[in-house]
DNA sequence: TGTACATCAGTGAACGCGCGTTCACTGATGTAC
DNA sequence: TGTACATCAGTGAACGCGCGTTCACTGATGTAC
């Protein structure tokens, strides 16, 4: 029976983040502990250090299940939707949507820091990247002109910018804009934003 | 010699506040340790507690200095600029060299969470809130017909539009968008938004 | 297929320490006369 | 102004505990014959 212990060795790693997700989900990411997680798991609050090289690792790999989540959500919210500026929407709502009905997953995403001297593995930070892409698409008609370079650099603060009206409002709910405005809100960011990408193109067209 | 007491009480808090934040500057909001912000206070350990409820107080403390600071640079910003669209501009300017110059005390006021059960001071939440009568300010200029709730509600998304662009590259310097390029970047979002803004009230008006 | 030995994943008790908070004490400030 | 007593801000040693990480051990998996 080859390979039986590679076999034992995923199966534990994925019960670990399988737990380390559910307690983040209920208790946050400050509710984290190595022991709560590997009871959660079934197995010797050891056995985490065999599998992953310390706790903020296993945070790291929830974190990569939920921009994998995210990035599906985006990407089904966008399809099929009629041009660029309908899709931006419903990305943006679909964004909304996501936060808060994962608001501790989400959270540990963007609040995860790890400590001084420690970077982020690259396979992390290349999954988070390549979620842009969705971005990139619908601005990509919007501003067919644009290098990819420049798409790209729009495309993260589009994504940026929305995701600060998402954050400052469901992390911070006294100064955010209130709950049921929100969507609408959102709505008439992208609105205004394309609005005002076709206005200036319009304005370049006419010199 | 009525109210030494007091005043020696006053000392002590506004040497413990200014401990704190210089501690912070340096070492970031997790380097900031009891024992430390007391010895550069240069007051015994339980002094801290005998003027501030906890050292999340300490914090909040710090927090609501570097709010009026980044109110006042906000302000000064503003002042004097032709119209509202270069308002805008020039407080996302100085919201963006604000939080390069001051990233540690920055960082500590969007990302000090406390703990489960205790909520936020009013006064803190009001200060914060009253950031944003900055971007009502032109925003009531370019968009004169809208209600004071909604001028408000649309200040603050463009608040967080902008904050969540610097955010994103200044705090995970890895995804966001690169140095060189924030400020075109911020003055370009500012642009396209006022355009809108602009476009989509013209469209309006036409009906 | 069966037996003997080797490996190493997984165990969990123990370590260790960082660090916020407390509290019995004392000396500076305030009050009364 | 001076003296005696009362108060309480500020002291700092000690508490306490949460919690990540280690490591000597063991039993399941793999290998050789």
């Amino acid at each position: 029976m080859a390979g039986k212990r590679e076999a034992n060795r995923q199966d534990l790693k994925s019960r670990l983040v399988a737990a380390a997700r559910e307690q983040i989900l209920d208790k946050g990411l400050k509710g984290i502990r190595a022991r709560d997680v590997t009871t959660r798991a079934g197995c010797a609050l050891g056995g985490l250090y065999s599998v992953f090289e310390d706790l903020d690792m296993l945070v790291i790999a929830v974190n990569a299940e939920t921009l994998m989540q995210l990035d599906a959500v985006l990407s089904s919210a966008a399809a099929g939707r009629p041009g660029p500026v309908a899709q931006m929407r419903a990305m943006a709502r679909a964004y909304l949507r996501f936060a808060l009905d994962n608001r501790n997953l989400w959270n540990a995403v963007f609040g995860h820091r790890l400590p001084e001297g420690a970077n982020i593995p690259q396979w992390y930070v290349d999954e988070y990247v390549a979620m842009f892409r969705h971005v990139v698409a619908p601005l990509a008609m919007l501003e067919p002109e644009l290098s990819p370079g420049k798409l790209n650099l729009k495309a993260r603060s589009v994504f940026a910018a929305v995701h600060g009206i998402v954050a400052i409002s469901i992390q911070e709910r006294f100064v955010g804009v209130p709950g049921e405005s929100l969507e609408r809100e959102l709505d008439d960011f992208i609105e205004t934003l394309a609005a005002g990408i076709a206005a200036r193109r319009g304005r370049t067209a006419q010199r």
